[in-house]
DNA sequence: CAATATTATTTACGCGCGTTAAAAACAAAT
DNA sequence: ATTTGTTTTTAACGCGCGTAAATAATATTG
């Protein structure tokens, strides 16, 4: 704001009258310089803004304040929403998250993976695709720069985890639909591109065995990111064709339900728990718009900002103590039922 | 991937048996050397995989490859696809673009400009809020950094903008309404956040107008983005009262009809263009979800792939000549019409 | 007030690369 | 083979900041 324009530290160090490694040390944490000198920085600061040159800074740095987020699909509402809630935990932190979508293709998520590696960053945050994902990349990665998956494990990584139980999730649903009506069928890729996938599959069966009843599993095809297309087209015909044992249809995610849904209301089929429907639909994840779907759909609502927070916060740990991989430690949250009007 | 870690540009001179002047020249830019110098370097970095510093790098440039792209918010699909389109482009030109959501907020697009500013980029691409904007930042920025507007025009801007021509989009569906049905009804918000409603609800009137018919314009509280939210409570309001003058709604995007989709669902009015529908629902953005509504949505669908390559293009453009503004050039793709079962 | 602990300053080096100028090597063309 | 034009090498400086060691100044304590 002054007239003069400071070209560097060194600058500002005169024009404020406090030594260059003092400031240095300030504006690598404020609250390593005693209060009146932060007192007299700031006020400084306010009338030059001068800001340091960050590529000067991270150059003989051999780690940042930058956190890499790295998530399978920004355009996934799931993922934009837990990946905006781990760039908060980290802003809140001090460190300068930077958000990276793999837009669906598991060969950007190594791409990403290295591209990250040249920012020297502090840790990384990564929810990996699973299946599709280059296992020994990551593993690689991760015994160089301190990570913390989310939302996908990858099994037999040293990585530390943090989740939905979904076998608590699953359960609590299949339950749900047990005890209100005719047992569910389960809806599902036939490839998960998501390793959730395969717990939910497993939980269902296990839950339904529980409770009595013989698993019914309806795996169609189609693979990658457009569940919505794939739930209409696939799962309409199986509606068309009568092909599920009972009234009630339980999908692996959220997506895949609403293109089921799009199908129901396509060939006339009323959803819901009323008397008068013909079929229940249940999702899995509490899509952003679960809420609007018609009729709106029951599902289980990840605890999102649990996930996010812990995730985070595990990563810190691990920085702070340096310790990469301490005992592997594995973090799950329950997932909540949310009943809306679909099944 | 040999048994020797290579540290720096040195290092890699010397053992790639390049100068290193000569190596720098190749990673700025490969087609600054003779080609079988650039053979060789590439032969040797197949061997042993090094890396420039990007922080060495940039800090004594005035300027970077970076490109910063900023949107209102990655959560919207609409911004989602757009950005992601940008990216492309930006990566095809050889550029390392830097995707920055303001996540709703205005007061981030200030923010997001800023943390940009540090990073020299070489240009940015920015879809601004319009009303919430911070004008004079934006201006004052546009004049530091080549800077190229998407999506939302800030009138009496100098910079280039490119976006969807609202005239020709809105009168396209008007047109097909008129003929087809009632004339629609416009449903807005009260206070819409971005300059393309003002410049829709302009349009609708005119083109209602030219057609004879005199335009009804619904505007209903609320404001922020969760436009299915207010869509679905002040829509369904509406519908209830029997507010809409005709049987015809025409939404100022996709995600307040689909709101208004779900409230017409829930007190059973069935929407569509069948002899038994009671209303007729269409929407503007042609939104991912659109085509999964329940019935299906009629909108207009916004030529993504064409704004995002011109907006990139019209940035390199102006990177390369260097003339931040020369003639103001104002780039408008037409609106394609999506016919699908709501309207 | 003196003794001690904490914080700031001075001085100086190094990081990895951009960049330049002059010299050398190379390629193309007469 | 010589000239000319282009590319590479050599040598050297600077960028803005991190960082370390020694010294000086300032707080804290009894």
């Amino acid at each position: 704001m002054a007239p003069t324009k400071i070209r560097n530290m060194e600058e500002f160090a005169a024009i404020s009258g406090i030594s260059r490694p003092t400031l240095s040390k300030y504006f690598n944490n404020p609250d390593s310089v005693r209060k009146s000198t932060r007192q007299r920085i700031e006020a400084a600061l306010e009338q030059h803004d001068y800001r340091p040159n960050v590529y000067a800074m991270n150059q003989n740095r051999q780690t940042t304040r930058n956190i890499g987020v790295i998530v399978p699909n920004l355009a996934d509402p799931f993922f934009n929403e837990i990946g905006r809630a781990v760039e908060v935990a980290c802003i809140e932190a001090g460190y300068s998250p930077i958000l990276l979508s793999s837009h669906g293709k598991p060969e950007l998520e190594a791409e990403n993976l290295e591209s990250l590696r040249s920012l020297k960053p502090a840790g990384v945050l990564l929810a990996p695709f699973g299946r599709g994902s280059d296992r020994k990349a990551i593993e690689k990665f991760g015994k160089d720069v301190p990570m913390v998956l989310f939302d996908a494990n990858i099994s037999d990584s040293e990585a530390a985890f943090v989740g939905t139980d979904n076998f608590q999730s699953v359960g609590l649903i299949v339950e749900y639909l047990c005890r209100s009506g005719e047992p569910p069928c389960l809806f599902e890729l036939e490839t998960p591109s998501n390793p959730n996938a395969i717990k939910r599959r497993q939980a269902y069966q296990l839950s339904m065995e529980a409770h009595g009843f013989v698993p019914r599993i309806f795996q169609v095809k189609g693979s990658g990111w457009n569940f919505e297309e794939i739930g209409q087209s696939e799962g309409g015909a199986l509606i068309h064709d009568g092909a599920f044992p009972t009234n009630t249809v339980l999908c692996s995610n959220d997506r895949l339900a609403i293109g089921l849904l799009s199908a129901a209301y396509k060939l006339g089929r009323k959803v819901g728990h009323g008397a008068d429907c013909d079929i229940r639909i249940a999702g899995h994840d509490d899509h952003p718009f679960s809420r609007f779907t018609c009729p709106s759909l029951t599902t289980i609502a990840q605890d999102y900002a649990a996930i996010a927070e812990r995730a985070a916060s595990s990563l810190f740990r691990i920085i702070d103590t340096e310790k990469t991989h301490s005992e592997r430690d594995e973090t799950l949250f329950e997932g909540k039922l949310v009943l809306r009007d679909s099944a």
